[in-house]
DNA sequence: TACCAAATTGTAATAATTACAAAATAGGAT
DNA sequence: ATCCTATTTTGTAATTATTACAATTTGGTA
């Protein structure tokens, strides 16, 4: 069941936590990139003790070894990530979602620009997501 | 000295205040992307009856009106820019200063992408910068 | 010049994150 | 298997950014 994830923490010197075992899994079952409120009061329910400090400590030392990322699109917090790759990102500025974006970009990989030492990058589109803009026409397709 | 910004704002319909002016010349002046306390505390000095408040709300009235653009790059505030044109960004991890990165993007102009409505588009690089690089090395070009 | 919708101001409330110290525990040594 | 200790977890308090709100002021217009 967890396997895959205590290999994952061995693999990077981590210690096997119960918290950060967690939060694994619900990051890899859930990819909406939810915030650490979301994170905490999912986990919350099987696991009473668990501490929201927990969730802030753990996604810090998962983040330092690239395990996750964390994405700053929605400004007012942070949203999580188990990345699978580079992609780009887009928030509905409707219903709040956060969506993956598939696309080329020459950009993604770089890891120098300008003379400044890249270790991070970011696309972020935000607008109105396919589905919200269906909703607001009505679902009407002809006429 | 105000006209550009007198005319900015008419030319939005938006009213004329001190404030607006002053933060609109604050951007022009500094394209550090700073944050709301820079602005207001720098503004503050000149004109002591100015509200924190009145900052957010000045800036978000330009923002809907697309006069300035919010940064999310730093994760724990919003970074203003009065924007000439769209680039990317680059935030130094070291010095925490944000520069402007002005290169070809394919996706920048995009105003759909996977049946989404793209309204706003912006990329971010993170890293340690060129000047912290040297620091870094202690400033020596031979040995 | 008088009016009023909109803007400004100050303060209080909220939300996200960080600081910190005490208790618990993972994993290596015995 | 037990012990040891550095690391992690936990709970609470503090901090920081932002928003809510009501009273006051003001820009633009008649
Ligand atoms: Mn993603
Ligand atoms: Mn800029
Ligand atoms: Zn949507
Ligand atoms: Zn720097």
């Amino acid at each position: 069941m967890y396997e895959k994830y205590v290999k994952l923490l061995k693999d990077h010197a981590i210690k096997v936590t119960s918290p950060r075992l967690e939060i694994l899994k619900f990051l890899d079952e859930h990819h909406t990139h939810p915030n650490v409120e979301e994170i905490y009061s999912s986990l919350k329910k099987k696991h009473p003790s668990l501490s929201r400090t927990t969730v802030y400590n753990s996604l810090e030392i998962l983040k330092k070894n690239r395990i996750v990322q964390s994405i700053t699109i929605s400004g007012s917090e942070l949203r999580y990530d188990i990345q699978g790759g580079l992609h780009h990102h887009f928030l509905c500025n409707r219903c709040g979602a956060i969506l993956d974006i598939s696309i080329a970009c020459p950009n993604m990989d770089r890891t120098v620009e300008g003379g400044h030492r890249v270790d991070e990058v970011q696309g972020y589109f935000k607008g109105i997501c396919k589905n919200c803009q269906k909703k607001e026409k009505g679902w009407r397709t002809n006429g």
